[in-house]
DNA sequence: GCCTCAAGTAAACAAGCGTTGACACGAAGT
DNA sequence: ACTTCGTGTCAACGCTTGTTTACTTGAGGC
């Protein structure tokens, strides 16, 4: 099957993982056809071709990486740390690896992205952690949940801001306390007779 | 001194406003200077004859939003009830209005805005929110103080995540709680019952 | 009036974009 | 051997981009 030359399958997956690489270091506006089919070593023509247009590999590259990861299995403590364990190990890797979430953040410009983004999360994100939650505003927390990792791609991994790359075991263990009070139904909310702020 | 005609003050307003509201709807790579400069009614070449380049532009629109804005005045819990009501308000205007945030998020598919981003944010909102937190971590507390505020930004305000369209009351409530968490150094850390504040 | 310089205009530049159609290759089917 | 068709190549299309150059217009100083 695998035969290094004229193999539509390869040739098309070459030209997948370049376009999922190019579209978490540049966005989807920041890079084009041209280098997405020359760092796949592919023609250009190849990506119409197979994809149809530079929106359809896009629409391909995110649904690919959405459906591909569940973090629902574990019970409800060690998701929370898990989470945050993996929001912090993000953007580690040396050579240039696919995240969904970088890649996300930086096509935000792009109206077309815009919409394959927002049905993704809520269909595969959101809704599903939602119903996992399973207690009073579980939608509102569970978007919530979605809002610390969203926040952390776009200022930790995408803007690279100073305050958030170093002290890594402070911030694991705040987000963590963090996700655990979103994924407790009640969560520090509730009257305001103690712990008050002032 | 203004005289509606032949001024090069009002002229440049003009060009910056018009290029405030295209790239909060747009982002810098989703809007050309031919659109902004016509949103003006203002001849193209004006936008580089008074800032440079469509990058210096960009650069100006986003170094006078935010040093426009102070919130630290108000108490620690007022601060908390201020912002969160200031995130579920943004985005309801019904004509076109200059949203920092949006604008940010937007354009963080490119490089040389990331890096104007990158050191206002980190100037102007987490280094003075981190000393005004006064408190262990203030620097990593400010930060995720931030994070939410970005990610609202978003998944409410860019992908109009469903989720995080309605129950407005919940969303508020939730995020003062979150703030109040972050704003008070012990903040739901160590061990549990626990809430002194300094 | 006249001169001067800032303010505004029009047109073109060079480069890049996504996309497409006509063509060449190469293996499999008969 | 010859046809067939999926695969890959090449060159160009039309369009948009940011930027610049040469030019015209307008108002104030003398």
């Amino acid at each position: 099957m695998t035969k290094g030359k004229r193999n539509a399958e390869a040739t098309q997956a070459a030209i997948l993982v370049a376009a999922q690489n190019a579209f978490t270091e540049h966005g989807f506006d920041g890079v084009g056809v041209r280098e997405i089919a020359a760092a796949a070593n592919v023609n250009v023509a190849l990506v119409n071709r197979y994809f149809g247009s530079k929106q359809g590999l896009f629409n391909e590259a995110i649904a690919r990486a959405i459906s591909a990861q569940n973090l629902l299995s574990a019970n409800r403590l060690e998701f929370c740390k898990q989470l945050a364990a993996q929001l912090v190990a993000s953007g580690t890797a040396a050579d240039p690896t696919f995240d969904p979430a970088r890649a996300m953040i930086r096509s935000a410009g792009n109206l077309q992205a815009e919409e394959v983004m927002r049905s993704a999360l809520e269909d595969h994100f959101v809704s599903p952690l939602a119903d996992w939650l399973e207690g009073d505003d579980a939608s509102v927390r569970s978007a919530l949940i979605l809002t610390l990792v969203a926040g952390v791609a776009v200022l930790r991994d995408v803007l690279r801001l100073p305050s958030l790359r170093m002290e890594d075991g402070e911030l694991e263990k705040r987000l963590e306390t963090l996700f655990a009070s979103l994924v407790d139904p009640a969560g520090g909310l509730g009257d305001v007779g103690k712990s008050d702020v002032a």
